[in-house]
Formats: structure tokens, C-alpha cells, sequence
DNA sequence: GCCTGGTATCAACTCGAGTAGATCACTCGG
DNA sequence: CCGAGTGATCTACTCGAGTTGATACCAGGC
């Protein structure tokens, strides 16, 4: 029967058959498709308030809407953007993916997701998909450290390089302050009176250093502190767990640990209650990351917010819109600690 | 040298400028644009293998890769799916969104996400931005119980109502036997001996019921219970932080509390700890949807969860996959009790 | 009455790929 | 030695929208 409605509405009014075009369009307003497009994009050329009206008409009553797909052939443009991930499930890159497509969307443009799992062939893979599907930019956020060059070179697609510490001659690119982040959160632990802090650092494929262990470094360099133990083991949650008895299981525990994501933070605390031990009272804990989870974790986990939304901003914007013309460059963005109670403040 | 060799190649022979199209495949192959195309997709004629092997040689040389738009216009198909969800950022979501990203990438469809924000008229316009796009096929997890039929039915695109408690004539839907799900979970808190379980449900727009309120009310009349009491509030962390302050200083404080998502049961075990209370020893706490994080919480949560991946593969198959063709109809999961700790059990 | 200048509209070409129908080159049987 | 038959390949049209270079129309000035 919802069968059958459409059917009764295409004998009143509407499309014999198949989508509505603009030739369906003209042939009722009584005008030529070239006056259709015109009004429909403020075209190129004026067009008379009365014949407007008449096509502004045919354009409901026909229920019309563009094919993006012959705009996207005529215009070389798709108005879409290419966003790739690791992994939408972690909350860091769903924040970040949200804000992406509020930026896309804001400038008219819709967003193409894809995971790349942790895996290179399949982040190349993507990569490959979205520049066949003429995207107008992808932002990338590479498995690897140091992110698969080539492959977007030789897609030669406007492109970010998110998540980069380093400047990638020739790509824009756009990341945080890790070193410095990581200090910060380091520093606080120090503050609190700590000697012996652990770090639990994150791995790529790449395998790579990371800004965040050379934060952890210096801090305690500076500090005259010896430096603690540490592990390396995955991002996520279950990273952390592992990284978390490891960690407490080492020769010299440590009293307090950096992780390197919040995701880590989370596992190791549940390494920590399973040891029946107390955070922070036993071991105190500061993260990386900022995502909605630390604020919500028992104890609320003191961390480093990334500024999400003004990376994912301008990293659209580099891309489509007021950044578009300007030669690439690396955009670094600072970090704030937030304070709760995981490393021991009240 | 592998960023040598397309410059050389570009120096000697390659696009001049702008992208390479099957016409300069053609020319440099030797062969009509026909051939090419026969070579790129198995045409539908045959090609003698060393017409094939020159016109793969060119493709590689060249590095072209076919436009998707102008296939998209040919064929009245863009290879992409539309995912509109009310946040990516719902842990429950980004798992749904990652599965369906995995099931439409393994039958070669792209996905557009977009995120209404609980918005009905953002929810109304992802819709139609959709259908401009020429998507193949929407997957719409709406804000509304009952979703906006009406511009679904005239963007007359092929589309899954996701989350989808009843029957929707006329139009493919999933989604979870609500009650059922959350009759086990109350029946499992009562097997622990509560008899005062109170209800955290979350609302919709259309504030319509939700057959999770009728599982908690099914299972309390069958066991001879009076009913504990209720809270209306957001399904996410923040809402149930407020289900749960309402519901501790509730007249008739309940022992057990079924929250209607993860999401709200972390806000819950927040205002419970707040309260310096105890999970499970003075409230119990079972919960709905399964995500990861409840798995990590402390403690671990007792929840329902739903088969999001099977969901996920039969959502995306009933729009271009094995079920295409078939008449509409509504797929009901069966859910699973996941038994951790929040409820009481060791 | 005729020309000028402007305005409103239209026909026709283009974007890149898919494919039906025509064309060409061969081989083989008679 | 020729026609039929078989492959391989090409020509030309199509999808729907943007846009340029005509064309039609009208008012006003001489």
C-alpha cells in the first residue's frame, strides 16, 4: 500500500518514472533548462522576477532536486570531503570526526568516513577509494607516524595530515604540542610530590618516537628525577590494562604513571582496582586527550585537552575554505591541562 | 625513487595538467575510449589479452583512475550509503557507524555520516542533503521514535530505519526487541532480591514510549512488585548524572536502578559515588546497549547488549546488498544479557 | 521608420564514462 | 575464390547540469 501511494501520486502530478531533471523542470515552467540552472545557483545571468516565480513553482510542485553527481562531472567538484581514521570507536577520533562533519557541513560539504583498523594497506586503500570518488580534500589521520606520503601525493588531492607533530614539507598538516602537553602533565605530577612516575606510552606501526615520551623526559630531567619505568603496548583500553599491570609489576613501581591516551588511563585504572589498590592515593594518574570519557571515569582522570574543534575547524578550512589557496604549512595547536582528580587533587 | 618515477614519467609522457581520463588512457594506449572502459570494469565485451595488457600498462603509467562522478551520472549510482545517527560521539553510535562502515566497505560502498544532534529539522536536511548526493541508500537512526516518514517517502531513496522498535510500513527496518531486553535485565536485578527497582529512561523528541519502560513494568508485575521509581531525562552521561541525583533523593529510595542506556548508567554511577554511595552494595545497577565502555566502567556494568554488528550487516545488505530487491519488512534482534558486576554478581 | 542598447531567454556544447550498434579483419567451409 | 561467421574494435549517443555565444524582444532617441 506504500506501494501503491506513490503510484496514485504519479498518475495526479508528479514523474512518470525515475528522479525528476531539470529538462522535467523547464518543460513545466515553459522555459528552457538554462533558465532552470539559473535559478536554481543564482546563476550566471539574471532572470526575470516573474519567470523565477513560474520555476521556483515547477521546482515544487515536481519535487526537484539537482544530481549531484552531473554537477560534481560539470564542476570538477563533489562537494564532499574524505575523512580518514584508525578507529571511529575510539572517543578521541569520534569527537573529532563529529567536529569535522559540523565544519564540513557548515561550508556546504559532506563527509566520506572510513576506518583504516590500524592497518597501512587498508589506510592506502582508502585513500586510493576517496580520490577515485573525486573528493574535494581528505584529512588524514595516519596510522603511522610519519603518514603514507606517496599514496597522497601521487592521489594529488588536497589533503591534512592530522594528528602530525612534525612539519611534512609539502602537506598541510596539523597537530598538538605533545612535548609540551605532556610536560605540562608531568610537571602537575611532580608538583604533587611524586619521584618515581611511570609513563605508558602508546604504539604505531611505525613504531616511531612520540613527542608525548620526550615530554615525559625533559620534565623529569628538569626536575632532577630519575625516570621511572616504562611500557609500550596499544592506545586503547585494553593498552592500558596490560600497560597497567605491567607497570605495576616492575621492580621499582612507580607512585604515579602518564599515560598517553585517555583510553590507556581508562585500562590502567582498571589494572589498578583489580591490584586492589587506589587512585591516586597508591598510584596517581594524568592522560592525553581530553574526550568526554576522562570526565566521566571513577576517579575523573586529570588530562591533556587536544583543542578538538578548532583543529577539526581549521583543518577544514585549509582544505575548502578560506585556507584553501595558501601554501601548505604545519599548524601547531597548544594544549590545556585539565585538573580533576586522578592525579591527587581534591 | 618511487616519488622519481612518476615524475619522470611525467615529464616524458604524462597529463600535462588536471586528471587523467580514460581518453588519454586511450591515446596512449593506442586503442578507442571503448576498449579502455572494457578493460577498467570487464566491460561487457571481450578484449583480446594484449589490447588488455597495453591498456593495463597505460592505466599504470598514466596512474588514471576512472571519475567517479561520471560514472555515478552513467550508472544512476554513487556507490555511497548515508548514515544519519544523532551523534557520532555516542559511544553506541560509533560502534553502529563502524560496522556499517565495515559492511558497506566490503560490498564497495563509501559512507556519508552525518549527525543531527537530535535535531529533527538537521535530521530532515541530512535527508534531503542526502538524496541530492544520489546515495544509494540511507541508514537513519532517528530522533524521533517515530521518524519523519514524509521526507524519507519523497526523497523516495531505498532506506533502513535503524533502532527501530516497530513495524514501519512500507519501509525496511531493524532494530532490538526493547522489552524483552530490559524484562531480563530487571528480572536478573530482582533475582538478587530488590523489590524497590527504580527506572532512569531516557526521551526523544516525540517523547513517545519506549519498550524498555514496559520490559521494567512487564517483569516488577510478574514477579508481584510495585513499581519503583522514574526519572525522564537524556540517554547520555550528563542525563543520567541527573536520573541518578533524582532517583537517590527519591521519597522511596530504590536498592536497584535499570538505566535505559550505558551512557546514562555511567552518569548514575557518578551521582551514586557523589552521594557516597556504593555500586553494586548500595545500589545495584543494570543497564542497555552494550558498548565498550561499560565494560571498563568500575564497576563493570551488567548490560543488555545488542548485536550491533549483525544489525549493522543486515541494515546495510537490505539496501544493496543480497536483500535489495526484497519487499520492506522489519527485522527484530534478540538481545543478550551481559552479567558483570554493577548488579551485585562477583 | 530605423537604429542602438539593453534585457531576457535559448540552443548547443561540455564534463567523463558506459555501452549498443556498426565496422573491420580474419578464418574456414564449400 | 567467395560468402558466412566469428572476434575485436570503434563510433557515436547517453546520463544531468553549467555556461557561452547567439537570438529575440522591447524601449527610447534621432
Amino acid at each position: 500500500m506504500a506501494s501503491m501511494d506513490p503510484m496514485t501520486s504519479t498518475a495526479t502530478q508528479a514523474p512518470r518514472s525515475g528522479p525528476v531533471t531539470r529538462k522535467d523542470v523547464a518543460r513545466y515552467a515553459g522555459v528552457s533548462t538554462a533558465v532552470v540552472s539559473y535559478v536554481v545557483n543564482g546563476g550566471p545571468k539574471r532572470v526575470a522576477p516573474a519567470t523565477e516565480a513560474k520555476v521556483q513553482d515547477a521546482i515544487r510542485v515536481l519535487g526537484y532536486r539537482p544530481n549531484a553527481a552531473a554537477r560534481a562531472l560539470k564542476l570538477g567538484s563533489s562537494e564532499t570531503l574524505g575523512l580518514i581514521i584508525p578507529d571511529i570507536t575510539n572517543p578521541f577520533f569520534s569527537l573529532f570526526a563529529h567536529a569535522v562533519e559540523d565544519a564540513a557541513a557548515a561550508l556546504g560539504y559532506a563527509l566520506v568516513l572510513s576506518n583504516s583498523d590500524g592497518n597501512v594497506a587498508r589506510e592506502r586503500n582508502n585513500v586510493r577509494n576517496l580520490a577515485a570518488r573525486q573528493v574535494d580534500g581528505v584529512l588524514l589521520a595516519s596510522v603511522l607516524f610519519e603518514p603514507d606520503l606517496a599514496s597522497l601525493e601521487t592521489a594529488d588531492i588536497p589533503s591534512v595530515l592530522l594528528n602530525q607533530e612534525r612539519d611534512a614539507p609539502g602537506f598541510n598538516s596539523i597537530g598538538v604540542d605533545l612535548a609540551a602537553g605532556a610536560r605540562m602533565a608531568v610537571e602537575h605530577l611532580i608538583g604533587h610530590g611524586h619521584t618515581n612516575i611511570g609513563l605508558a606510552m602508546g604504539t604505531n606501526v611505525s613504531g616511531s618516537k612520540d613527542g608525548r615520551e620526550q615530554g615525559w623526559r625533559d620534565a623529569l630531567r628538569d626536575a632532577g628525577l630519575r625516570e621511572g619505568p616504562i611500557t609500550y603496548s596499544e592506545f586503547d583500553r585494553s593498552g592500558g590494562y596490560v600497560a597497567g599491570q605491567r607497570l605495576l609489576a616492575s621492580v621499582n613501581r612507580p607512585t604515579a604513571i602518564f599515560a598517553s591516551s585517555d583510553m590507556q588511563a581508562i585500562g590502567i585504572l582498571r589494572a589498578v582496582r583489580e591490584a586492589g589498590l587506589d587512585v591516586p592515593g597508591d598510584i596517581a594518574l594524568a592522560c592525553f586527550d581530553g574526550s568526554v570519557e576522562s570526565e566521566y571515569s571513577w576517579p575523573p582522570l586529570t588530562t591533556v585537552v587536544q583543542p578538538v574543534t578548532a583543529m577539526a575547524e581549521a583543518a577544514v578550512a585549509s582544505l575548502v575554505g578560506a585556507g584553501r589557496g595558501e601554501p601548505p604549512r604545519h599548524r601547531l595547536f597548544a594544549t590545556e591541562l585539565k585538573v580533576r582528580q586522578s592525579c591527587g587533587c581534591p
